[in-house]
DNA sequence: ATAATACTTTACAATAATTCCAACTTATGC
DNA sequence: GCATAAGTTGGAATTATTGTAAAGTATTAT
């Protein structure tokens, strides 16, 4: 059964049910850099916990990002892709591999005045696409 | 059957049997600004023509991504979006009802030292997220 | 500590979006 | 016109995700 790291509660009014499932799922996330899928959470956690379900994984996802604890990510056209880091940044994804990666250089987008001026704004997402050092390199030995 | 407004074809390499049911579908999609989804390509166009296949709509707008006269968009987090403004632009979307908006306004986004020094970027796309001049104002009555 | 309760987990069924397939049809180049 | 490569079709298949109802368990008040 995995430690706890940070309380699975970091705020006010985000209380959670403290079960070892979440604490493995939120263990895996934390500090997860990688960006991953509900699969690929579902299969890492579940090779140390084995009765834990799908749904489960969904479950916890779905709780923890209502909570604003973790980031869906809508940058991968084939499937939902999550990010422990909830503070503003942007993302980049290989074109060919589908891996992400994080910027985090300040980029100041200005919202333009068309939106701004009758929209409420509540977020800014840059996504760079192309490809990544090793499909770029292997694209090139083709 | 619907009249060609624009070729099919138009850039070389682009050739493209020129099939009712695409041009069917092209028509719909020629200066739509409503960032459709298959589902609502579907439904329009097979009203007017009857035996159009969902596959076939799929066909169609993969073919037309593939050759670049179609963008597909990845920012709504439960289907893909179908934008035929191929031209460099921007995003927001509603988080309260999904409507998509262009962004024409020229944003200067530098590419980070950290990803261009060893990425190769294509793309860069600005999703801003809220709410439309509808939903902002629904929330506010309430 | 314990019991009551409300929230969770589980396995599996159900949806929903998208792709695959194999037989049939058709636009296009000769 | 004909051959044929490419496209269309309906339906089945796949994949991601959500719903459900029964069984289990963390939490809270005792």
């Amino acid at each position: 059964m995995p430690t706890l790291k940070k309380p699975l509660q970091a705020a006010p009014g985000r209380k959670m049910k403290r079960t070892p499932q979440r604490l493995a799922i939120f263990d895996y996330l934390d500090g997860n850099k990688k960006h991953p899928s509900a699969e690929e959470i579902y299969r890492s956690v579940s090779r140390t916990y084995q009765s834990m379900s799908f749904a489960t994984v969904y479950n916890t996802l779905k709780a923890l990002t209502g909570k604003g604890m973790l980031r869906e990510l809508t940058i991968d056209p084939d499937r939902k892709r999550y990010d422990p880091d909830t503070s503003p940044h942007h993302h980049f994804i290989c074109l060919q591999c589908r891996k992400i990666v994080d910027v985090h250089s300040i980029l100041t987008v200005e919202t333009p005045r068309e939106i701004a001026r009758d929209h409420l704004v509540v977020g800014t997402h840059v996504e760079f696409t192309g490809l990544c050092p090793s499909c770029k390199k292997r694209k090139k030995m083709q």
